[in-house]
DNA sequence: CTCGTATTTAACGAGTGTGTTATTTAACGA
DNA sequence: TCGTTAAATAACACACTCGTTAAATACGAG
């Protein structure tokens, strides 16, 4: 089991099932048999998958007679954008570089800025 | 062998060590031995993490002499990026009915706004 | 060609993840 | 209480991941 939060949250979101799990609840709370629904996999599969999900905080769940309603958790989600995010200026770079480059073409001179 | 990108990369992300190495190749360019230095593993171990990275589209690998030199690729980030955007309106509606709760309670109503 | 350095591949073991079916627990309702 | 439905757990199989050490490959220098 691992403690790391950022590594719990990235391996949960590495399963498709998993995913398509969060873009239901994204739509707003579901039971597990209406999560399980659209998948070919047993429902205890699916349980599992939640199991997962919860685990690393992406969702959360509540009790209503019988049923376990699921409902999204946005914290980790966030927690991956911030991470990501530290990553942006290297593609901002990239695609101000690209912008210079066809300015340069656009001003006449095809083989882009000279070094 | 998984053919989704997004699933292969975030499950190359769920790793602390491969996440490490990526904020190095942040820095710049570096070679296998480089990238091992800071960590207790042994290489064969790093190598077998920068091909995960690498089958992921997270890193490229050029060629140096006997130096295969590791550089980050921003796709998948910007992927990862894109995925988690679908999802920000989720905690921005949260993040408003929070101001919405305080400025209410600002103004002399600590029950907050009534449904 | 041979040696040294950088890196990868091979072979193996321990641990983990994902699926299955069968069983169990929890809660409602007649 | 009994039967039904919702969900979780148990027990098992299979594959994959991650680490190791030992051997192989690629390249440059002498």
């Amino acid at each position: 089991m691992q403690t790391d939060h950022l590594t719990a949250t990235f391996s949960a979101l590495a399963d498709p099932t998993r995913r398509a799990i969060l873009a239901r609840l994204a739509a707003g709370e579901a039971t597990v048999t209406e999560l399980a629904e659209p998948f070919s996999i047993s429902l205890p599969a699916i349980s599992r998958h939640l199991k997962v999900l919860e685990a690393a905080g992406l969702i959360s769940r509540g009790r209503d007679a019988q049923w376990r309603p699921c409902r999204i958790e946005t914290g980790q989600l966030e927690a991956v954008e911030g991470w990501v995010g530290r990553y942006r200026k290297l593609w901002q770079a990239r695609f101000e570089k690209m912008d210079a480059y066809l300015a340069e073409i656009q001003k006449g001179n095809p083989d882009g800025p000279k070094q």
